[in-house]
DNA sequence: CCATCTTTTTCCACACTCAGGACAAAGTCG
DNA sequence: CGACTTTGTCCTGAGTGTGGAAAAAGATGG
């Protein structure tokens, strides 16, 4: 079923459909307070638009003193869809033009299934949100995956932990499939996105978001752009050497960050030290399900565990001597934290504020925020409809 | 002697500027190819510019096939003045407007002299190049000093090496005493423009350029833009842990990179080393000359010093280890090394190689090549010109 | 040496765009 | 209810840029 979703013709057009999806409902008349354009002209590309259908009326704003402005939108039957591949599991969410989540959807899933699997349940996913009569089609699909991605052509490149994706054409394949536009992104670089559009990172032009999930990757925002890479793996921090001939890592080096802290790292110490009997909560834990993982020693941490704790912070020292390097080479202006740990929250996070703030120079560090990321489970899923949405909202 | 440079009046005769300074002089014809303007429009921008003196006619370009072409040529008096202020040394170069330099003067002086002598200092050396009939007077200075700049108001921040130098308005000051425009930045940044301008990373969009002097700095190019980060830090590498629990720097920390490996450190252990009798040539030249610098241990090394070679091997590998993070990191395509230690050439360059491409991942490494900077001292003043000249060719 | 073909440049007419003013419509406020 | 403010529409005039025609200057081939 395809839709033909019509595209801004110039780019006046295209900075009022972003203006009002950032800013939402707008009127006429504050329109052009924000662009710069004499009011014949703002009157005639508005009245393109709506020609168009990209934007409706709708009704009128209170009056500033004067005759009331008639009010503008965007057409509240656009929809764009926002796919998070995990690397465990995948999060499909449905938004309007303005990119607010109207359903969300989350399954537990292994990308190393390959792309054929995964789309399967992708598409299943969007066709039960359809249903559930979120959406009649897509204009537009942003998709995230755990991996570097080579950006133009929308293909994962030699992707460590997707075995059987490299140089799957994911855009093409999907853009067929959901007969809409599709553009496919490294996920952490579309949490960054979803933050900057809706989280904390708004209104800050130069950020890094680290993202803690199975592996560990990093957002790179520059002047409001991401910044993906000459071969899209930027922000691989995962791999950077934290410990000096540490522990063995999937890579063949040793010591890297990821092998000392990250979901996987952090549930197979809490799996050790359970079985060494170091904690007890963590112990009962393992017996009952199994095997553990990143949200059990967050549970454990919650609860009072001082092993678990111990390991969150002991974690964080070493993310933090990471990220207070980046922080001097970079000197962002705002650090995000996020990813499926976040549930390690404060503990976490002020560990990792003490390393930065130590091991950086003051300059850079002064007036540096460190926080964790806002949107949770969804931030991908935003920052993959802003993606195609920026897309879309650009001329032809 | 204030000289009035006429501006471009709009972005299409900036670019046109910036065309010839990049390439030189040019047949309007082959500016009709490149810039995508109709012929008649062409015509009329190139003819102010005619007017204006900023270009001026050039004989005729040799035939194409049929009617000789005009040619164009940026006006042959214009005159940049580009300064690079190291921490123990000043560089002063005259360029044309096509960056070219047409005179190069290298004096020894200690930053921590201060703004005024320095700045004295750095009048004459102008008055000398100016007197040796290189220059009636100058349409413009970039300004590149060794530390933090807030690059807007042209004026350092709280500079590590340079006290006395911290809010100084070098921009202000000097503008009023050279009578022309003034732009200044920090000298990494400007040996990184330098080297994308006229050396290794032309054409390369987004690349380092580490720095190696008395400390050590990164210079980041983001499509081909330089990245100075939230308050002019950014690249500021010096002080990233290379050794956990290291020597003790004097930034407060332990293991920063600038403590095992930069001229100043480098000098020291050799030092170390010519007392403890462990290289001959050492002990030698220490006793001459009653210290000794970076220059002697690359001079060392070249005559074969095996101690000298250690210690560069040895340095190489630290800085391996941080450039190998960064590259990581940011993904770049090119990485260049320079600075008043590339004497120490091929040995470190192996070294840091080695290091890099041991340690980063292969997609981030696979296609990038890490080189020596080829424009050694006047990498920072050609970069200083070309700050300004973007200045000065755009639009008022 | 001349005729023909190319390339470059100039000139010009036409179309298009856009800013800004005038005016009508719609509200507010006293 | 009248004066003032804001918003939206219409229209004109200035300016800009495109593309064609023709002239200028040279190359090529007989």
């Amino acid at each position: 079923m395809r839709r033909m979703t019509a595209r801004p013709e110039n780019a006046h057009q295209a900075r009022l459909l972003r203006l009002l999806r950032d800013n939402g409902s707008n009127s006429r008349a504050q329109l052009g307070d924000l662009v710069d354009l004499s009011r014949s002209k703002l009157a005639v590309e508005v009245d393109r638009l709506l020609e168009t259908g990209l934007v409706v009326a709708d009704g009128l704003a209170p009056s500033r003193g004067g005759r009331r402005s008639h009010n503008i939108r965007l057409a509240p039957t656009l929809r764009f869809l926002g796919v998070d591949i995990g690397a465990t599991s995948i999060d499909v969410a449905v938004t309007n033009a303005e990119l607010e989540v109207l359903g969300h959807l989350n399954q537990p899933m292994d990308v190393r299934e390959g792309p054929v699997a995964v789309f399967e349940q992708v598409l299943s996913m969007a066709a039960k949100l359809k249903a559930a009569g979120l959406a009649e089609g897509f204009d537009g699909a942003g998709i995230g995956v755990p991996g570097p991605v080579r950006f133009p052509e929308g293909v994962p490149v030699a992707p460590p932990i997707m075995p059987g994706w490299d140089g799957f054409p994911v855009r093409e394949a999907l853009s067929q499939e959901l007969g809409c536009p599709v553009m496919v992104d490294n996920d952490v670089n579309l949490m960054a996105m979803g933050e900057q559009h809706a989280g904390v990172a708004r209104s800050v032009g130069d950020f890094l978001c680290v993202k803690i999930g199975t592996g560990i990757g990093c957002g790179i925002v520059v002047g409001g752009d991401v910044h993906r890479g000459v071969t899209g793996s930027a922000g691989d921090i995962g791999h950077i050497q934290a410990v000096p001939d540490g522990r063995p890592c999937a890579c063949g080096n040793r010591g890297c960050l990821e092998a000392h802290f990250s979901g996987a790292a952090l549930a197979e110490d809490a799996e050790q030290a359970a079985r060494e009997g170091r904690s007890a909560y963590l112990a009962t834990r393992l017996e009952t399900a199994g095997s553990l993982t990143a949200a059990d020693v967050s549970a454990a941490a919650a609860a009072g565990d001082t092993v678990a704790l111990e390991l969150i912070r002991e974690g964080g020292k070493r993310l933090g001597q990471v990220v207070a390097g980046l922080v001097s080479f970079f000197n962002p202006g705002l650090v995000v934290i996020g990813g499926g740990v976040t549930g390690l929250g404060h503990t976490l996070l002020a560990s990792v504020r003490t390393q930065v703030y130590r091991q950086s120079l003051p300059l850079a560090t002064g007036n540096l925020p460190i926080v964790l990321g806002e949107l949770g489970p969804v931030a991908g899923a935003i920052g993959a409809a802003r993606l195609i949405s920026d897309h879309v909202f650009s001329p032809a």
